[in-house]
DNA sequence: ACATATTTTTAGATTAGTCTAAATTTTATG
DNA sequence: CATAAAATTTAGACTAATCTAAAAATATGT
């Protein structure tokens, strides 16, 4: 069976709100995919009828088995070639996200092998998030936000949340990047913002947002 | 502006028989498309409109300078990939067409500039055809078929014209590839076939139509 | 519990790319 | 040069992906 790259952006935006919701809706897919709800609605019935979907009408949907595999091989691809496009192209974390999302839908399954071992098999992509290997595993780190993690003491950068360009754009401003090394000096309770001081930089102040969404382990 | 695949695949394919034909109409535009002669006029009219193509109905068409850039761009981009999948990725040059076909639509100029950097700017992709530099020029290199050649002299492989599946197979059977040192021992008239011999490979014999599509210099 | 708000689906239309069958134009030929 | 053959275009239809507007189902709040 072979697939749009709509029917796959489709499946991917299901399988990431499915992690971070725990389910998904109509509304809130069509908001993902910039797209209606009446538009979702329709794709949700080609999606069942490829097997990719379980849906009952006003009831809601999730993926199948197959719908998940296939979610997974998608991300794997994209993250490889963020991969790729960062340590072998030499482009910055915050320029791939969209050559990514056109490179994810080149079909040959044997290119993504060979892709992989070129980059020797990575499992973390320039953003931290986690490249599901050939069977689709993950490997999982232990990680929590800056707001969580005790003061003091040195912690490493291994993930990033919110990974808008906006988001990026600020974190290279910090001179913070996956694999950065920082410490928490103290958090302040009335804005919960958060004084840091990052590897060979003078100490500053982050946002409560800025320290949410960026996850490291001691 | 911006195009789609399937526009993009036009314009190559106009750009090719343009070429090889000096002109092409509209059946044989629809043969190398696979597709019907009323399918490529409804194209032609859109391309018209996107100003990629002169056209006038009954009488033929061409491409329009940015029509020429555009194919250029197609070619250079498929042209650096097959060139990336073999000598980064080690596929054989029989087997980068199809996934190519699908790369060279990827949108960003910027990628294709990092990529031609990556690969050392190369002038020639794996089967000898020349890469088009970032301003749309084309490297040459004088070159004639087998038929055409003085004998017992070595000769260098510089490219493959027929570069079917078919002739690339054959092709790896005798051992001749890119870059390849040879010499045409005799020519027999009855079938014009040719007496070869390739660099520590035993003496043996090809067919005209092999002949006539491998290109070497002196 | 039932009226109102929210969510979801249906109905009907549009655009890109394709098809077949028929009409038109150009080219070739007796 | 008149007609037959070939090439090309038009007409009308289909599918995928989208839209807006309206209808239907579900959820919510006093
Ligand atoms: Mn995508
Ligand atoms: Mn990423
Ligand atoms: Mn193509
Ligand atoms: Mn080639």
């Amino acid at each position: 069976m072979s697939f749009t790259a709509t029917e796959e952006n489709y499946i991917k935006a299901i399988y990431h709100l499915q992690q971070r919701l725990g389910k998904a809706g109509t509304t809130v897919l069509a908001e993902a995919m910039q797209t209606r709800p009446a538009t979702v609605t329709d794709m949700l019935k080609k999606l069942e009828a490829k097997k990719l979907l379980h849906y009952r009408r006003y009831k809601g949907f999730s993926l199948t088995e197959s719908g998940n595999r296939l979610a997974l091989l998608i991300i794997r691809k994209h993250r490889l070639w963020e991969y790729f496009l960062v340590h072998k192209l030499g482009f910055n974390w915050d320029e791939v996200h969209y050559m990514a999302e056109e490179l994810e839908h080149i079909s040959s399954r044997e290119l993504i092998t060979r892709l992989d071992q070129f980059l020797g098999k990575p499992a973390f992509d320039p953003h931290g998030d986690p490249i599901p290997d050939g069977k689709g595993r993950l490997k999982t780190i232990r990680q929590m936000n800056l707001m969580t993690l005790p003061l003091k003491k040195i912690l490493v950068v291994q993930s990033v949340r919110n990974q808008s360009a906006d988001m990026l754009e600020l974190l290279n401003h910090y001179h913070i990047g996956i694999g950065t090394k920082l410490k928490v000096l103290r958090r302040f309770a009335f804005d919960g913002s958060a004084e840091i001081k990052v590897d060979k930089q003078p100490i500053t102040i982050i946002s409560n947002q800025v320290a949410q969404n960026v996850y490291c382990c001691i």
